[in-house]
DNA sequence: GAAAAATCGTGTCATATTTCACATAGTAGG
DNA sequence: CCTACTATGTGAAATATGACACGATTTTTC
C-alpha cells in the first residue's frame, strides 16, 4: 500500500517541505505550538490543500481540529530531508561569485556548512586560507582528498564556464553525488549524479518574457493561471 | 485557430527557449549553419519531440529532410524572446553577492545590460561609483529617478532577508515589473507582478535529498522517471 | 455530554506537460 | 524523374501536477 517509506517524493514536493520547514522554523520562534494547514499555507505560499497533501506524502498526521504540532513536525520534515545534522558541502571557483558565497551566512542555519573551496589560481588559496573562521581554499590538486576527508556529496561549482566540466568530471571522480552548478553550461554526467542548474541569464530572459506584455500577447490578464511567484 | 501570435508560450517552454538559443550561438560559432531537432536536442539536453514542440510554438518552421536554419531561428528565437536588443537591469544590494553579479561578464552577452545599483550604505556607493566602465551604485533614495531614466523593467534583489520586502515594494512602486530574488523570504507582490526565487537552501536540500539513496526509499533505480539535470 | 466549529485525510476531477507514433514533406543521388 | 532517406509537424496517449469537495475526527463551548 501507499505507505509512505516505500516510495520517492516527488520532485516539487521536496522544495515545498523544505518551505515548509522554513515556515515553522519562523512560526516556533514567534512562540506558537500547533499550525493549520491554512496557516503553513499562507505563511508558505502555496495552498491549504497542497500542504496536507505533501505532509501525509511524509506520514505524519495532524490531528482534526486542532492542526500539526509544530515541533514533531519539523523534527519529522528534518529527518525526511535528511538535515537533521549539518551536511558538508564544498565549492569550487573562490572567484566574485564564490567569495560571495562563502560569506554568505545561511548555510550553517539551513543545515549546511561549507567546509571547503578550491581554485587553481594560487592568489586565491594563499590569500585565504586560513583565516580565523573563514572558509579554507585549497588548490584543486587536494579536491579528492579534502572531499574524501568530510566525506562531502554536495559541492558547489562557480567556475568560468571554460573550465565547468572538467572541474565537475574531477568532482564526480571525487565522490561528490549532487552539483549545484552556476556556470551556464550543460554539464554531461553519468547516471546517479544529480545537478541543479542556477543560470542568471535564463531567469532574466524568463522574467523579461513574462513581463513584457506588449508585442507578445494581446491580453494581458490571460496569465490568470500563473502564479505570480514562482517557486520552481 | 492555433496561431502563435496570439497567445503566450507555456511557462518552461519559454526556459527551453532559452537554452536552445544558446546552443543555437554555440552550434553557429562552430561553422553550423543548419541543425536538427535531433542536434539540438542533444546540445539542450532535452528530447528531441519536446524541441520540434516548442518551435512550432512560436511558428518558425523547419525543413523536413534538412532541418532548422540556424540564422534564422536564432533571430526568430530572439524576438521572441524580446533579447533583440540589450534589455535594462536594476540591482539593489551592492553586498558581496551584489559585486559578484555586478562582475558577472555575461549579462551582455545574454541581452542584458546592469545599468545601475543601489545600496543604503554609503560606503557601498561612494566606493564603488565613477569607476570606470563599472556599474554605478546609488543611495536606495535614487531609486525611482534611476529606474525611470533607463526605463528598466527587471530588477535583482540581493539583500539581507530582514530588508528584501520593503526593497521590493520600492522597487514595484519605481515601476519594476519583473524580480530575480536572492534572498530566501517570501514576497509579496501584487497582481501582474513577475518573481523568480533563488533561493541557494532551497536547492542544497534538494540536493541533498536525491543524492541521499540510504534511508529513504529502497531502490535507487526507482528514481528512473526524473532526469538528473534540471532546468526547472 | 451534546452540539457546533474547526481542521484533517483523501478520492475525484481538471489542467498542464511530456512522450509516442506516424503521416507528410523535402533532399540527395543516380 | 524516380527512389531512398531524412527529418519535420502534430494528433493522441500517458504522465505529472495541482484544485476541489466532502466525509471523518477532534476540540471547544455551553
Amino acid at each position: 500500500m501507499k505507505n509512505h517509506t516505500d516510495q520517492r517524493i516527488p520532485y516539487r514536493t521536496v522544495y515545498r517541505l523544505s518551505l515548509y520547514a522554513r515556515a515553522l522554523q519562523r512560526l516556533l520562534e514567534r512562540g506558537a505550538e500547533t499550525v493549520s494547514s491554512q496557516t503553513l499555507a499562507l505563511a508558505s505560499g502555496v495552498k491549504a490543500d497542497q500542504v496536507r497533501k505533501d505532509l501525509t506524502q511524509i506520514g505524519h498526521f495532524g490531528r482534526p481540529g486542532l492542526g500539526y504540532p509544530i515541533t514533531s513536525l519539523l523534527g519529522h520534515l528534518h529527518d525526511v530531508l535528511g538535515t537533521t545534522r549539518l551536511r558538508p558541502v564544498i565549492l569550487v571557483g573562490a572567484g566574485r561569485l564564490g567569495r560571495a558565497l562563502m560569506a554568505y551566512p545561511g548555510f550553517n542555519k539551513e543545515g549546511f556548512e561549507l567546509v571547503a573551496a578550491f581554485d587553481c589560481d594560487p592568489k586565491q588559496y594563499s590569500a585565504h586560507s586560513g583565516k580565523n573562521g573563514s572558509v579554507p581554499v585549497y588548490p584543486i590538486q587536494n579536491l579528492s582528498k579534502v572531499v574524501a576527508r568530510h566525506n562531502a556529496r554536495l559541492g558547489i561549482v562557480a567556475v568560468p564556464a571554460e573550465s565547468a566540466q572538467s572541474v565537475v568530471n574531477q568532482l564526480i571522480e571525487a565522490g561528490i553525488r549532487g552539483i549545484l552548478n552556476f556556470s551556464p553550461v550543460l554539464l554531461q554526467v553519468p547516471e546517479g549524479i544529480t545537478v541543479n542548474n542556477v543560470n542568471l541569464a535564463l531567469e532574466l530572459e524568463q522574467l523579461h518574457y513574462f513581463t513584457e506584455d506588449s508585442a507578445h500577447s494581446a491580453k494581458t490578464s490571460h496569465a490568470k493561471s500563473r502564479k505570480a511567484i514562482k517557486h520552481r
